[in-house]
RNA sequence: GGAAGCAUGGCCGAGUGGUAAGGCAGCUGAUUGCUAAUCAGUACAGUGACUAAGUUGCUGCGUGAGUUCGAAUCUCACUGCUUCCGCCA
């Protein structure tokens, strides 16, 4: 959420700021509701302040033994006026409320012009993409010589886009997510947490998933309201939610956290069917961060260089792009995004996103602290990035590490976590 | 699933219809000193209006309705927590 305060006061930055991710922002309605909201708040708080005083003095004459019928009548027709004064503050609060929900967060100024991902910038690149002897297979037709990825039976257990994992690979899977955890525990100071896999609204509103993007989630049928959660980001940031930290309260929070992920996926329909690109369920080792304001923008460098440590201890080439204003997402001010090779593709495919909100979800979700320096309390910056996708890594070291007879180099890092074998898809 | 109780500020905690005590923590200053203590002052959160610092208003006692001139307090519904019983990995 943007404040208030500024988008009263300056429409027209607001708006063309929001113009660099293309959204358009309309400073007429807006203005007009605003006036509208500054007149019915102003009428329907002084009303609210002769009751006070009205009630106070029968109060008075009550307790010293006057009659207090002649009071009574004057404070009559007040009640009404008084309720149709709040009833109309409150249309309007709420439309001004709707309207700045559906505000996206303001992008940095470093945030390169753009309309979509074809505009993103190159900010860095590691390693060289392997050169093959032989013709390279994707990881759907490694992972069936093995047969130990299994789309198909997936698809008869629940539908499309899932996957069943056997024997070694799916022993690799489990070694991604115990490797990724110890490494930013025991190497970048992470804190690891456990969190719930369902969510409520409150929680959903407070990362800003909802109410814009409700069609991405898988939602409960029952009367609880609850959802599956489509990143770690929506329980582990939430944890702060309504709080103000006390005086004292150590930042930054680092914690690092393994959930499986249920995506909808409901607007991508054909895009990346093949696969385990794109699928409903997923695993992820996510990054979450808060810091003081001042902090944020070291720690979005510091939180991405994280994420980029796993891909060079693997040793999958990767390159790190800047989003551009068109690309980046609703709650984000800046995101990089890093890119795994992936050889069949002869293309790098993005596995890790990693934003700074600044004080955009923590002023949605209340999440502040006291700032020493003034002794007042203030919105903290979230951060978070993914550290890294599982289920992408996995595919992306089946394709880089594969062998010309199908079977899959296991990474040097992983085979402490592998019993200590070299390959796995060998009889 | 059954029963009872509870929900007040960053934290603790008083308050049974007349408009939120007190304490801790915080901030400011002073004193002693030494890595803290004592004293005094200030001070909750959210939000609005008007001028420059400032002044002043409204709202907030789990949430939402209701009764009332007036609600933390009374009524109803909901949510959460605690304890006991039952069931259960």
């Amino acid at each position: 959420m943007l404040d208030v305060k500024l988008v009263r006061a300056e429409p027209e930055l607001i708006a063309k700021a929001l113009a660099k991710r293309g959204f358009e922002l309309d400073v007429e309605t807006l203005n007009a509701l605003e006036s509208e909201r500054k007149v019915l708040q102003i009428k329907a708080e002084s009303l609210q302040q002769e009751r006070k005083s009205r009630a106070k003095n029968i109060g008075k004459a009550k307790a010293a033994g006057e009659d207090i019928a002649p009071l009574l009548s004057e404070v009559e027709s007040l009640k009404e006026q008084l309720a149709m004064a709040e009833a109309d503050l409150k249309a309007v609060q709420e439309k001004l409320t709707a309207i700045l929900n559906a505000l996206p967060n303001m992008p940095a100024d470093e945030v390169p012009e753009g309309a979509s991902e074809d505009d993103n910038v190159e900010i860095r690149q590691w390693g060289t993409p392997r050169e093959f002897s032989f013709t390279v297979r994707d990881h759907v037709d490694l992972g069936e010589v093995s047969n130990e990825l299994d789309f198909e039976v997936a698809t008869k257990l629940t539908g499309s886009r899932f996957a069943v994992m056997r024997g070694q690979l799916a022993r690799m899977n489990r070694a991604l997510i115990q490797f990724m955890l110890n490494t930013h525990i025991e190497e970048h100071g992470y804190q690891e947490i456990y969190v719930p896999y369902l969510v409520n609204k409150d929680s959903l509103f407070g990362t800003g998933q909802l109410p814009k993007f409700e069609e991405d989630l898988f939602k409960t049928n029952d009367e609880r309201d609850l959802y599956l959660i489509p990143t770690a980001e929506v329980p582990v940031t939430n944890i702060l939610r309504d709080e103000l930290l006390k005086e004292g309260a150590s930042l930054p929070i680092k914690l690092v956290c393994h959930t499986p992920c249920f995506r909808s996926e409901a607007g991508s329909h054909g895009r990346d069917t093949r696969g385990m690109i794109r699928q409903h369920q997923f695993e992820k080792v996510e990054l979450v961060n808060f810091v003081k304001p001042e902090d944020s923008d070291q720690a979005l460098e510091d939180l991405t260089a994280c994420a980029e440590t796993i891909l060079q201890k693997l040793e999958l080439p990767y390159r790190t792009v800047i989003l551009c204003g068109g690309d980046i997402g609703f709650s984000s001010a800046k995101t990089y995004d890093i890119e795994v090779w992936v050889p069949s593709q002869q293309k790098y495919r993005e596995i890790s996103s990693c934003s700074s909100f600044r004080d955009f979800q923590a002023r949605r979700m209340k999440a502040r602290y006291r700032n020493p320096a003034t002794g007042k309390s203030e919105f903290l910056h979230t951060l978070n990035g993914s550290g890294l996708a599982v289920g992408r890594t996995l595919l992306a070291i089946m394709e880089n590490y594969q062998q010309e007879d199908g079977s899959i180099q296991v990474p040097e890092v992983l085979r402490p976590y592998m019993g200590g074998i070299e390959f796995i898809g060998r009889s």
